[in-house]
DNA sequence: ACGGATTCGGAATCCGATTCCGCTTAGTCT
DNA sequence: AGACTAAGCGGAATCGGATTCCGAATCCGT
């Protein structure tokens, strides 16, 4: 069988390939998914191959910004949101921030959606996110912030709902945040 | 200015209209919104041009797609979901018919809400389903099921995520309902 | 049954993603 | 340093699918 050797890249296609991604985010974000991968391959001073080569379809080079938005998210999370002494705010940190992301790039996270949002979230983000999720719930079970029988798919769903609704301008998704936490208290 | 003679029109048009329509809703049923609009018109038994003379544009189709349904989701609500004496089971009902819907077309709804999704419902039926969620709020608050500092658009931002975690399979949109519904309970 | 308005059909056009390939380079070997 | 070669590059050409156009066919009022 034929071992793949996998050779490093050459240092210029390295560097085309973030002129290319990072000139791809600020297009997404401020055009919307309307862009044209020939308008991409413009603003990062590169020809269409070029982008072609590095991102074998729009839709990877889609699933690339996303990824990038995800990770942002899991850095945050880490940061800011672990550290909320209340269970109750550190998911509402969470959420407000996958809230505020997909309010901004809302060009992109229609597409974000068909390409990381339709199954489970995916790879080393995908499951660093669940991670995360799992050690805030353990410490809402434990303080009796939340109900016994929360799992992670819960709030990998209000996550989704949070993120449809803010995408959309569906309505105030702080306030769904609020009434999604509620849903999540012990019963009386 | 020039009065727009709304004339009727011609009997065959409107079979024509309805022939496409009708095969629209179902190829995307059954194939996702990658159906093309020459599949269309070859399953409508009519040419391309009859399929834009009706529907100027594949958005505009897959809307009208859409439309029928929100009548659906409409007219379910008004026969099944009002009739349930218990509030919270009203609504309830009414929520697992979206999700219900948006499992089923997932070709579709993906297109859907990039069509209807987006803002606010439109038209007679969205104001009338605006209406009946009206209806069952008011019932809510005065038997005491609902918090009462619940809105309308809380309902409209709940039924969009739940349309958006059954459409994706984000998760069990049926114990979502659940948890959105204790989160509109009055609180201890 | 006739004549003009309306609708039909589907070939032609337009637009944007993706492919192809000859030309350039970074990195390696001497 | 100079030569060599595979990895990369640019952008014209191709391809697929939505949308437009217009002569032919069909309605409907008279």
């Amino acid at each position: 069988m034929s071992n793949a050797a996998p050779r490093r890249p050459r240092t210029d296609a390295e560097r085309n390939r973030g002129r290319v991604l990072h000139a791809a985010t600020e297009l997404f974000a401020q055009h919307g998914d309307q862009v044209q991968m020939a308008d991409v391959a413009k603003a990062a001073g590169v020809g269409v191959g070029t982008v072609y080569r590095h991102f074998p379809t729009r839709q990877v080079l889609i699933e690339a910004v996303a990824e990038q938005r995800f990770t942002e998210i899991l850095r945050y999370a880490r940061e800011e949101c672990l550290a909320r002494p209340d269970t109750r705010q550190a998911l509402a940190c969470f959420f407000a921030r996958i809230g505020r992301v997909h309010e901004e790039g809302r060009g992109v996270s229609g597409a974000i959606e068909a390409a990381l949002g339709d199954t489970e979230p995916r790879g080393q983000v995908g499951a660093d996110l669940l991670a995360i999720g799992e050690e805030i719930l353990e410490r809402g079970r434990s303080d009796g912030t939340l109900r016994a029988d929360v799992k992670v798919a819960d709030l990998y769903m209000i996550a989704g709902a949070v993120a449809a609704i803010s995408r959309n301008v569906v309505g105030d998704w702080h306030r769904f945040i609020d009434i999604a936490l509620d849903g999540l208290q012990p019963r009386p």
